[in-house]
DNA sequence: GTGAAAGCGCTAACAC
DNA sequence: GTGTTAGCGCTTTCAC
């Protein structure tokens, strides 16, 4: 049977299509009564409204694009960071009756910007959300504001332009963990850096140094390794970290890959986790629960930040005014096994 | 500035709408100067066909929905599954100027099939991708069906059902890689079967004495333990196949979770990987790359299955017949570092 | 509270 | 080859 329009519902019940569109908007001023009719010929037909007809009536696509990092583009630990994010978005989404177009895109493409500009001007949607690391690259933050495309922004490690932002605490978390530590009668406590040149991760070297200080406890530039993010680089430091000759009872790594290099150098050394050695990482990837023993770590709540941003950015839309400011949404430490008592 | 409109273009260029239609859907039948002159109109303007309008009068969405299970609704090892599949289908997608709508379900939801009708009616997806394990799922394929909207499936366990569909060739890989375990001089192969509800995963365990037959070595059921595609059961496996008077040198999981739980096995018996014994799994997950020594596994070709669906369903939508048939897409055994000769 | 009419920007017939 | 004319199914004034 060809699908029921609302001309249909509108002979059915015995009113106007303008007021079988009221029921279905939910808008004011429609009789209860009237309502009912609607709504009763509304499931009679099972009449569902053409999104096509209502986009085009209304100038809106009733669309929200989610763009982030290609993770097939190269090498990443997983693909966890870009589910959850979706799952979030999707959540928010789906609440208000946006569709969600997501749109990977790879940030080393000298083309990328005018390639999402083109994507953009193409699918129309209303808003978009902007996940790190692109949420930092002005190079994708000016195509996406030329279009005119209202957009908010996830985490970016450091805070320019006006957009509307929600960020996670990584410093306040990496100091809860350190604390964690102590708590367990760690004194001896060693960090492996990240990269450089994510900004983001230079907050949980901070957020480390904050959690000594809070415990009393000296930060010692010995206990410190600089890892590049890799697995390889985790082991590499752990290798120097545990040759000292006063070694730590527990290591810090800016990453779950790091932590998972300094477990496996542990493994080689015959040094037990969680009795002789804690171990923790950041991130929160399927393999620190996948290895063994399974990996403490930090969890970044992307799904609740990837919903939050979508949420403001389509609660805003009609606004005239640029939504502003940022949110928190704390992240989240995960004791596992690779932690316990520190060794006497 | 107002978004240019088909009239715009039509007016600057001195044509009317139907041809700038024209050029712009590149039809025949268009002079090759006016082509140029429209074409030139639409650069200066920045024009940009409007999607909705476009979709409400040629009566199809031009998007296409691509239905997975939900990774997030439970555990699993990791979105890379996710992942790929949406590279593939994006990829399809963008070259044929459609959408991508994603919709990861839940199908241990007992209202799954009526909350997917009712999507799939909201949405108006002019096709659908539907992946495994859904792509097996009567409850979720009757929901499909109900709408009337064409769909090919992904890789389902057991062929049924009239839809075109995209496999990959789980027995002969499975077969191939045994017999590089033979080639490496391995008489003595283990297999770690897996969970019985998994129908994709009988095909590995047939893949597997296939292997044997044609390397005409024996087939062996002290050589089979029994998983459940975790850990744990991986572990356990080893344990009790390790335990045997005459263990065997290599062994063979049938997903890579287990293949992790035997090098666990292995590492804490101190037999070495691969001097000692070789490991193989299945799936390619992230976690192959991450622990050391990296597994061989065998890739499922997951992007190149959802673009090749995705394609065939796109190019197929204008046709009334439906799209039938099943096509392979060979998966690939990835030798890493856990297989080595047969110790001597 | 409700309805009539005028588009939204495009495609599809069919004319020329 | 190109243009004319109707819609597609909804939202949005603005009347009543």
């Amino acid at each position: 049977m060809p699908k029921a329009t609302i001309d249909d519902v509108a002979k059915l019940a015995g009113v106007s299509i303008k007021t079988v569109s009221r029921v279905v908007n939910r808008e004011r001023n429609v009789r209860e009564s009237t309502r009912e009719k609607v709504q009763q010929a509304i499931e009679q037909l099972n009449y569902r409204p053409n999104i096509s007809a209502r986009n085009l009536a209304s100038m809106h696509s009733h669309i929200i694009g989610l763009v982030y990092d290609d993770p097939g583009a190269y090498e990443v630990p997983s693909g966890d960071y870009v589910i959850r994010m979706q799952q979030g978005a999707l959540r928010a989404c789906g609440a208000a009756n946006y569709e969600l177009l997501i749109h990977p895109c790879n940030y080393r493409d000298p083309q990328v910007g005018a390639e999402l500009k083109a994507l953009i001007e193409q699918a129309r949607p209303d808003g978009i959300v902007l996940a790190a690391p692109l949420s930092n690259m002005s190079k994708i933050v000016d195509a996406i504001s030329a279009t005119d495309t209202p957009f908010v922004r996830l985490s970016p490690g450091k805070k320019n332009g006006e957009q509307y932002t929600v960020v996670t605490n990584d410093r306040e978390v990496c100091a809860e963990m350190t604390r964690y530590f102590v708590s367990l009668g760690h004194e001896r406590i060693a960090f492996i850096t990240g990269h450089t040149s994510h900004k983001a991760i230079e907050g949980r070297f901070l957020g480390y140094k904050d959690g000594l200080k809070q415990s009393g406890i000296p930060f010692l530039k010995g206990l410190v390794a600089a890892g590049d993010n890799s697995f390889q680089s985790g082991e590499d430091g752990a290798n120097i970290l545990l040759a000292l000759s006063e070694p730590p009872t527990a290591i810090f790594a800016a990453n779950d890959d790091m932590a998972a290099g300094v477990m496996r150098a542990a493994d080689k050394l015959g040094i037990d986790i969680p009795a002789q050695l804690s171990v923790a990482g950041f991130d929160d990837i399927s393999l620190t629960r996948q290895i063994y023993p399974t990996l403490t770590t930090i969890h970044q709540p992307l799904a609740e930040m990837a919903e939050l941003a979508a949420q403001a950015l389509i609660q805003n839309l009609g606004n005239t005014s640029m939504l502003q400011g940022t949110d928190v949404v704390p992240a989240e430490v995960m004791i596992r096994e690779s932690t316990g008592p520190a060794p006497s």
